[in-house]
DNA sequence: GCGCCACCTGTTACATCTGACAGTTACCCC
DNA sequence: GGGGTAACTGTCAGATGTAACAGGTGGCGC
C-alpha cells in the first residue's frame, strides 16, 4: 500500500509553519523505521555566504558540534548530494573505512549520537537551491535492500514536496532576489552578456545602439543590487533568472 | 509490492545504449498503464543554443510537428517542469480551456496523436542540466488519484536514475565542459569575481598582487574557452564548476 | 491630459579588463 | 637532473565597462 505515504506529502503541502513541516518529516521517518531525520537547504543568495535552512530531528548536541566544526564540508552525505540526483545509501561500516581521515573521524563522532547509517535524498532546483533530506538509523550495517527499496521512491518524492513547502513557509525570511523581474530587453542583453558578447556586439545583434545596451545592463545591475556586470551575470544564472533557451 | 519497480531502475543503471534506456522507459510506462512516454534533457553547453537529448516513445509524426513549430516554448509540461521540482499532472480537459490560445491549440493538436493527459517528472542537477520524463495517456480526463499516487513516487525516482544513465551513455556526445578542472587559486579568484570583486579587490582579499589575480582569471578563460570574464563567470556558475560555499 | 514605464540615444571621465610582452619560485615525479 | 605544474609578479597599449551628466518617443491606464 503506498497511499498512506501521501498523508505526509499532503501534510507538507498544507503546512504553514516550521512545526508542521517538522511533524510531517518525523512522521515519514518513523513510518519507515528510521530513528532520526534532518533536512537542510542552501539558497544561493550569495556564493561566498549562502543562506541555509535546517529542519532538524537530530540531537541538538550533535548539531552544535557539527556546526562548530564546519562539518558540512566533511560530511560525505552532503558531498554526495550536492553533486548528484539519486539517493545516497550510507553506513558507518563502510564510511569508517573511508580513505579520508576527516570522514572517518566524522563518522566515529556521529556514532556517539546514534547516527550510523541511513539514506539521503538530494534535490536541486532551477532557482539554484540545493536541498537534502536524510533518514538515519542506529544500525551500523548497511540497511537491507528490501527496506531501502521501500523508502527510496517515497523519500525522493517527499523531498521535492518538502522543499517546495519550505520555500513557501520561509518565503518572508529569504531575501527574495529571485523575484526581481527584468524587462524583455534587459533579459536579452543579459543573455548575450552571458555568451561573452560586448555591449557593441550585442548592439549589432539587437540592432540598437551600444549606449542602449549599456543602459539596459546598468538597469539590470541596479535591480539585482550588484556592483558590476560579472556579478549581475553570476546572480542571474545562479538564480535561474535567465536560463538556456528552448527556442 | 514495490520491488518490481527496481527492475526498471536496475535496467537503466546498467544500460550502455540508448536502446536499453528506451526499453526501460517503455517498460515502466507500460507497467503503470500509460500509453506513451518521452524523456528530454537540456544541457547548458550554451545559453543561446543549449544541447538537447531526447528518448522518445511518442509518435514520430508528432515529434516532427512539435520540433517544426518550436513547441518547447509552448508546451505547458515543459514550462512547469523547467521551474518546479514536483510532478505535474496534466489533462486535456483542463488544458483545452487554458487562458493561452497557443496552449489550447497545442493540446488540441496533441490530441490527434493520442496524447491527452498524463504526468511529467522534472529533474534539475547541480551541473545545470534540466530533464523531464512524461508518461501520457489517451484518456482526456485527469487520471484517477489512486493511480497517480502509485506512479508518482517511482516516476520521480526513476527520472533521477534515468538522467544519470543518460549522462553516462551520452558522455562522448556531450561536450564535456563540466569536466574542466580549475586549480584552487583559479576557483578562488573566480568565486570572488562572481561576488562582483575587481581584480584589485580580490588581490587584497587573497593577499597577492593584482596581476596574479588577472593571471589566474585569464587561465580560467582559456580553460573554459570563453571570450571574457563575464562569460567565464556565467559558464562556471551554470555548470556548477563553482558553487555556493558550505563553510 | 498626466503620470508611469519600457525603450531608446548621446557625451565625457575614469575604472577595469584583456592580451601580449617577459619573467621567478617551489614542489613533485621520473 | 629534467620536465611538468601551480603559483606568483611586472609593464604597456588598447578595448571595454561604469558612472553621471543629459535627453526623446510611444503605449497604457486613470
Amino acid at each position: 500500500m503506498s497511499i498512506p505515504d501521501f498523508d505526509y506529502i499532503d501534510a507538507v503541502t498544507r503546512a504553514d509553519s516550521v512545526d508542521a513541516l517538522h511533524k510531517a518529516c518525523a512522521g515519514l521517518c518513523e513510518a519507515y523505521d528510521f530513528d532520526r531525520f534532518i533536512y537542510g537547504a542552501r539558497i544561493p543568495t550569495s556564493f561566498v555566504k549562502p543562506y541555509f535552512i535546517f529542519i532538524s530531528g537530530y540531537p541538538g548536541e550533535w548539531r552544535e558540534h557539527y556546526t562548530r566544526n564546519n562539518y558540512m564540508v566533511v560530511d560525505p552525505t552532503v558531498e554526495y548530494c550536492a553533486h548528484n540526483v539519486t539517493p545516497y545509501r550510507w553506513d558507518g561500516e563502510t564510511l569508517l573505512r573511508s580513505d579520508s581521515a576527516e570522514v572517518r573521524r566524522f563518522m566515529s563522532e556521529a556514532r556517539d549520537f546514534g547516527i550510523n547509517s541511513g539514506v539521503s535524498f538530494p534535490l536541486h532546483t532551477a532557482q539554484g537551491d540545493f536541498a537534502m533530506l536524510s533518514f538515519a538509523s542506529e544500525s551500523l550495517q548497511a540497511l537491507p535492500e528490501p527496506r531501502l527499496q521501500r523508502v527510496l521512491p517515497v523519500g525522493q518524492l517527499f523531498t521535492a514536496y518538502l522543499h517546495e513547502a519550505v520555500r513557501r513557509v520561509f518565503a518572508s525570511d529569504v531575501v527574495t532576489l529571485d523575484r526581481v523581474d527584468l524587462t524583455g530587453r534587459e533579459k536579452e542583453c543579459l543573455l548575450w552578456a552571458t555568451e561573452g558578447k560586448t555591449a557593441w556586439e550585442t548592439s549589432q545583434i539587437l540592432s540598437i545602439s551600444e549606449r542602449t545596451v549599456t543602459f539596459h545592463l546598468q538597469n539590470v545591475q541596479h535591480k539585482l543590487g550588484v556592483n558590476n556586470r560579472q556579478q549581475a551575470v553570476a546572480r542571474a544564472v545562479a538564480l535561474g533568472i535567465i536560463e538556456p533557451q528552448f527556442g
